[in-house]
DNA sequence: CCTAATTAGTCAACATGACTGACATAAATT
DNA sequence: AATTTATGTCAGTCATGTTGACTAATTAGG
């Protein structure tokens, strides 16, 4: 050990361990101001995550949250009734197979998740306003490529739904390169 | 409502919003593998952050953990204890001052803090593989503009001193702009 | 030198949000 | 009619955060 060649390594190790801090702070900052939010109604991230996916996905059924949000039935049901009980969120049965629970949000939900996405959408557009607009898209590509391949094609899905096009991965055509910072 | 001025909005509205999404997305499965080696020593996400922490920043005192961590004394205490005790990190009292217990990494700790450190180092390289070269500092601003001002000063300076060089943000420059993502 | 402030550790109690495992119910499918 | 599916629920556990009060060792300042 101690060549130039591991010099260099490590010097990427430690650009690279940087940005693994970077990302534990960008979270934190990020999702900060709707936490503050939500504590003003007795509410946690959870309840957030399944008022999110319920607002704009309007219909969805336990069984989708439960696979969108990867936690337990039993870990849903706690935040999901508590969000119905306060008037939040109502279900109702399925059309076709009335065994489903269709999950919609009242008018009080609506607002305090339209609330609560301004707050964190405006986070976005003031940071996406701070570089490059030709490296926007880019910036996006970056944070689906820290997603696991297995969940991506659903993740895909939903921004290309949105009207997000992203880049078709540059990949393997560079892998070469070792400037990775 | 429903001008053509609106629809425009709303567009911008609904890719924000499945940004947001990838954010969440993003964070989830960049923490995943590292927490499912953690599990194995009976570890949580509580003590990967402190052992990052004392391990990349040797001698780092407890009062620093807590301002960066932002968590209380109580909090850390317990994960702290835990690592101390299971020999992953020990405590010595400061040179200059005693009162102060510097903390470090034994050799298990940094073996341990190396392994997950290479899981998300890895996991970041790869994603920054993922997009173009020039676009790579751009993505790495974006995330330190989704951080709260008030947080940013050290963060640059930690980023800095790993070396990592940032655009300066072209920010009010283009205030004006619209299209956002 | 003695008092103040600082750094750290600790006890107790509590809230949130995850987990496992077992079981119940209604509706749809075969 | 029997099975599978979608959902709900009970009971217990664990991890990680919180507040508040208090102790102990050490340093710094009057």
């Amino acid at each position: 050990m101690g060549t130039g060649h591991d010099a260099l390594i490590d010097a990427d190790l430690e650009r690279l361990t940087a940005v693994v801090e970077l990302i534990f702070f960008a979270y934190r900052d990020f999702t900060g101001e709707a936490d503050a939010v939500l504590k003003e109604f007795d509410f946690g991230r959870a309840h957030h995550r399944v008022l999110h996916f319920v607002t704009w996905r309007p219909g969805l059924r336990v069984a989708d949250l439960l696979e969108i949000l990867k936690i337990t039935k039993q870990s849903l049901a706690r935040v999901l009734k508590q969000l119905v009980d306060r008037g939040f969120i109502l279900q109702e049965a399925g059309e076709a197979d009335r065994r489903e629970r269709r999950l919609y949000p009242t008018v009080a939900g609506r607002k305090l998740a339209e609330q609560l996405r301004a707050l964190q959408t405006g986070r976005i557009a003031g940071a996406l306003g701070e570089i490059e607009p030709h490296a926007q898209a880019a910036a996006l590509q970056f944070l689906l490529a820290l997603t696991t391949s297995g969940n991506r094609c659903a993740i895909e899905q939903s921004l290309a739904n949105a009207g997000v096009s992203l880049p078709t991965p540059a990949k393997a055509l560079r892998r070469e390169q070792t400037k990775t910072v």
